[in-house]
DNA sequence: TTCTAATCTAATGGG
DNA sequence: CCCATTAGATTAGT
């Protein structure tokens, strides 16, 4: 006989039966815990999820993330990281941009959020640089063709003169100044 | 229950079992009539989704709560449009993408939703066609950015085809004119 | 099969 | 209102 009570998050209307788990959690566990308001929290990271005691599960998996509806048990509302955590993220982004199995569940440890969290965050942030990076590329394109723009033009102008410089220069002039290139020069660099 | 171990353990992946899934969780849930497949006017695949029993109705739950004071004691976990709200709000934002209050109201009413939900709806929306189109300015400049590689090589080409002309043209001359300007020039592009 | 990465979308909060 | 961000849910890919 199989003892899960709990319903887990992987149903695909999960939605309705969690707000309905919610609702009776919130009234089992109910009222008594509150999460600190105050950000400051200088001490440790804030213990942010308590696990429901769950039955025994025979073997500590290697993923266990899957805590199922447990999330809002008495969430008073979503998950605000701290500076701490923020900061210890960053530190382990910078070390290493993919978790591995280990690492997930070490920081998770250390943070006091579910494994799941941290996979999320991870996921979030690589998402976001990822825009910036092609938002960034996106700038750089432009002025690549701002570049390619002006080689353009002064290409064309230079083109435009040296052919007037050769069809003018085979009539006559070109015996009498005996220089076509100079003219063209001199046409090009007018302004200098 | 034993329904619910069945649910539980695992499987989104096959189309079959997912209308089991569904439809047993219509029963338990108490969804009633689910209206069918959806004219899906926008683009993709067809989803099978189309089935949420938004039927949740344990009394003030959803429908009635106006917007401003948002109780967060229960955590409303993720609304999932059905396929005809979709629609309709489709169709309204074809019509004029900006809301008045009358126009959000009464799309609340008609869909069941609560007008700060409808807000959030069209401000995601607005969001979303802005992101769009943004990626596909990027997409134009990158072509025009080809295009001007393009004619900026055929521009050097026939620069340098022209300049080439000139020069041998003009070689003779030059030698005797004895133009020391162009003699330098001349020695450097001599390989060209 | 499981797992995860990537995507979409509802929701929140600040400005 | 717009904007950035969060996170739940889903799809696709190895």
């Amino acid at each position: 006989m199989s003892t899960v009570t709990t319903i887990s998050s992987t149903s695909k209307e999960s939605l309705e039966v969690e707000e309905l788990v919610d609702t009776r959690l919130s009234l089992v566990i109910g009222a008594g815990s509150q999460p600190p308001p105050a950000p400051e929290a200088a001490g440790h990271v804030a213990r942010q999820h308590g696990k429901r005691a769950r039955a025994v599960h025979g073997g500590s998996d290697i993923d266990d993330d899957d805590d199922g509806g447990d999330a809002v048990g008495r969430a008073r509302k979503k998950l605000r990281l701290t500076a701490e955590q923020a900061a210890l993220l960053e530190k382990s982004v910078r070390a290493h941009n993919v978790l591995s199995h280990g690492e997930k569940h070490d920081l998770a440890g250390q943070l006091g959020l579910k494994p799941r969290q941290v996979e999320v965050w991870f996921q979030n942030r690589r998402a976001r640089t990822k825009l910036k990076q092609t938002e960034l590329d996106c700038e750089l394109l432009r002025r690549w063709c701002e570049r390619l723009s002006d080689d353009n033009a002064r290409l064309r102008r230079e083109l435009a003169e040296t052919r007037a410089v050769l069809l003018v220069g085979g009539a006559q002039d070109l015996t009498f100044t005996g220089c076509p290139s100079c003219n063209r020069l001199a046409g090009g660099r007018r302004a200098a």
